[in-house]
DNA sequence: GTCTATACTACGATAGAC
DNA sequence: GTCTATCGTAGTATAGAC
């Protein structure tokens, strides 16, 4: 029951928000009694914050073959470490357009916009280690640039993913489309791509 | 009092969103009685839609500058437009990085994540207009790219500035910092003028 | 136009039965 | 481990005084 009021939650909150979700409402879709939670989680927050910790679970399986493409860094030529980043980036951009993603992908940017104890969980559990991983590809990549505007540098990139969920009714607007379907996500991908190769490609010192 | 509630309510509304602010709360900080909520606006929801409008004015005010760039699109040289896309990119990136901006940034984000009414007044009293020029003047850059591609293209440059308010919590960690300063905020805004040349400066076909 | 008083609903937490 | 019942609090809305 612990896995099904989780699950239920994660719906709940990434829809409305830690406010705008009543545990009355999450028990009673979950086919239970609202003082289960209570008895499970010690509470509302014990629950956002099982939340928050099995989103970042989910993420870190999702991710894992990304990190693989970040060890042994330094150990790999440039060309090699642009194309791992790609595939990141890729990844990454394709988490954003994935529905099942929907849910938890508006869980994390509510907590980045006001962050909590769930956001600390959140990155410590799963965005800390591919953050770095990419940090690391990216000093093979730029190795001149300053650590500072090369951790800039891959935040921008990120961002490009980051705008298909955080900015997403207004890249359906841009794009005179009501969702963002396999057409929208194939083409967004490839721009993602070519500017990427665009921006790591510019200059080598 | 009209306006005064109004401003309350976006700061309000900012921090913990439609259903985490409370009208009572809106009301005190205002220094008045819940009841002209519901006098003045009709009720909770009239208020945040008031709220829109006025956040939609605000921008539209700060991007006026801005706005002028995108006129003559079509009579004007490839570098030229490319100069003015860069000024507005760096503008929305001050906007994202100035203080002033975070609560009705928080707002914009929130309701893009599950956009209501508000959304479609925020966009069509502020957004659209600057978005359609920018695509206007992304036509001069690169006028053999199709339509779609270009405005995915758009979308995507927006994205890097919009990180920084959307993604502000992982930014901060990435550049190990508490929060983005002057220092922090220069050098964002001079690797999205670099990243953003690199990606309008390629394909010119 | 603004405030007071109040009605009604829904929230989260908790105690206790099973 | 799960449910029912209930408490206290806080939410919006509304009627009516000033």
């Amino acid at each position: 029951m612990q896995d099904r009021l989780i699950e239920t939650a994660i719906d709940c909150f990434g829809r409305r928000g830690f406010d705008g979700a009543s545990t009355r409402d999450i028990a009673r879709a979950s086919g239970t009694a609202m003082s289960s939670i209570t008895y499970h989680f010690g509470g509302k927050e014990g629950l956002y914050l099982a939340c928050a910790e099995h989103i970042a679970a989910k993420i870190s399986e999702r991710h894992a073959a990304a990190l693989e493409l970040t060890a042994d860094a330094s150990a790999i030529d440039r060309e090699t470490a642009i194309e791992r980043c790609l595939a990141i980036i890729d990844g990454f951009a394709q988490t954003m357009l994935h529905p099942d993603s929907e849910n938890w992908a508006r869980f994390i940017v509510r907590e980045q916009q006001a962050p909590t104890e769930a956001f600390e969980r959140l990155y410590l559990g799963a965005m800390k280690n591919l953050m770095e991983g990419v940090a690391a590809l990216l000093h093979v990549v730029r190795p001149a640039l300053p650590e500072r505007e090369r951790r800039a540098l891959m935040m921008l990139i990120f961002g490009q993913a980051l705008v298909l969920r955080a900015g997403r009714a207004s890249v359906c607007k841009a794009l005179g489309t009501e969702e963002l379907g396999e057409a929208e996500a194939a083409l967004l991908r490839a721009q993602i791509r070519t500017n990427t190769i665009a921006i790591l490609s510019g200059g080598t010192t």
